[in-house]
DNA sequence: AGGCAGGTGGCCA
DNA sequence: TGGCCACCTGCC
């Protein structure tokens, strides 16, 4: 495969090494991985494939495939939020009365929040229960292999489209892996197929009703849903409470005793408007300490 | 070798 | 409402 020249992408908030790697390969997208012959990191979204690296901590460098779409950069201007002022948004989280948060922040300063697609974001969070980072990252690529188009000929492939997903059988999907979640796929496959534009309409809504949307299709619980409209939808007040979370909860809130409602619900309101950025740090540090 | 993992949904008190 | 459990599969 042949590369473009390598482009400088200026970055409105640098990354630190640590959360450049923790945004590509934190558990928010599943489809990155560190090229070792190139020593640069790789991943697809949507129709685009790309390698990065990080350059000086206020840029960072990608190129593309010669035969790549010609907004291709763009689009991953896009998806990596190139413009955001992610300091400003760290700036509004309660930090200052929280030295939980003020930790986790300085731990991973320049942490961000991707832009994924949304459908792919349902998809691969519909795969992530009770599944560990690699597992799921093994099922996706099971799925863009096997039912995903490719993206360049002989390249990588895109995940599948929930078209495509409908128009595979249960056992199929479970022959990739995916387990008892190949009935979830497969039923809300046909749900979204035989409803146009349904999930446009959902990424467009606002946050509850979108996520009282999403938990209409098997599979999507509280959590699932909160993580699409997080990294699929660009909604950050969802708030998905996970069992890191409610590690960091528990233990170091001091909340023992509380049901996964209430902590919900305490995330929200102590966290505010942006509860889900918050987690992604809260989330990041507590891995870290495993 | 058995238990557990970025959950969800059904069932029972 | 709240607790318990089955559900696939792979990995330690």
């Amino acid at each position: 495969m042949r590369w473009t020249h390598w482009q400088t992408l200026i970055l409105k908030t640098p990354f630190s090494d640590l959360s450049f790697k923790e945004t590509l390969i934190g558990g928010q997208a599943f489809r990155w991985s560190f090229n070792e012959i190139d020593q640069c990191w790789q991943g697809t979204w949507s129709k685009s494939f790309t390698q990065l690296r990080l350059n000086t901590e206020e840029s960072i460098e990608c190129r593309f495939p010669e035969e790549s779409e010609a907004n291709v950069t763009e689009s991953l201007r896009q998806y990596l939020l190139v413009d955001t002022d992610w300091s400003y948004l760290t700036e509004q989280l309660p930090w200052r009365s929280d030295p939980v948060l003020a930790d986790a922040i300085y731990a991973f300063r320049g942490l961000r929040l991707l832009n994924q697609p949304f459908a792919e974001t349902l998809l691969c969070f519909l795969c992530s229960a009770t599944k560990q980072i690699p597992q799921i990252k093994i099922m996706c690529e099971n799925m863009a292999r096997e039912i995903g188009s490719e993206i360049i000929p002989g390249g990588p492939h895109a995940l599948p489209t929930w078209k495509q997903l409908s128009n595979t059988s249960e056992s199929v999907l479970r022959s990739l892996g995916l387990g008892f979640r190949a009935k979830n796929i497969k039923q809300t496959a046909d749900l979204i197929a035989g409803s146009n534009k349904i999930l446009e309409e959902i990424e467009g809504l606002p946050y509850e009703e979108a996520k009282d949307e999403l938990t209409k299709f098997p599979g999507v619980g509280s959590k699932i849903a909160d993580c699409t409209l997080l990294f699929g939808a660009q909604k950050y007040q969802a708030f998905p409470v996970d069992t890191w979370i409610l590690k960091v909860l528990k233990n170091r809130y001091r909340l023992k005793g509380w049901n996964k409602d209430q902590l919900e619900h305490f995330g929200r309101v102590h966290l505010g408007p942006l509860a889900g950025y918050a987690q992604q740090f809260l989330f990041a540090y507590e891995r870290a300490q495993r």
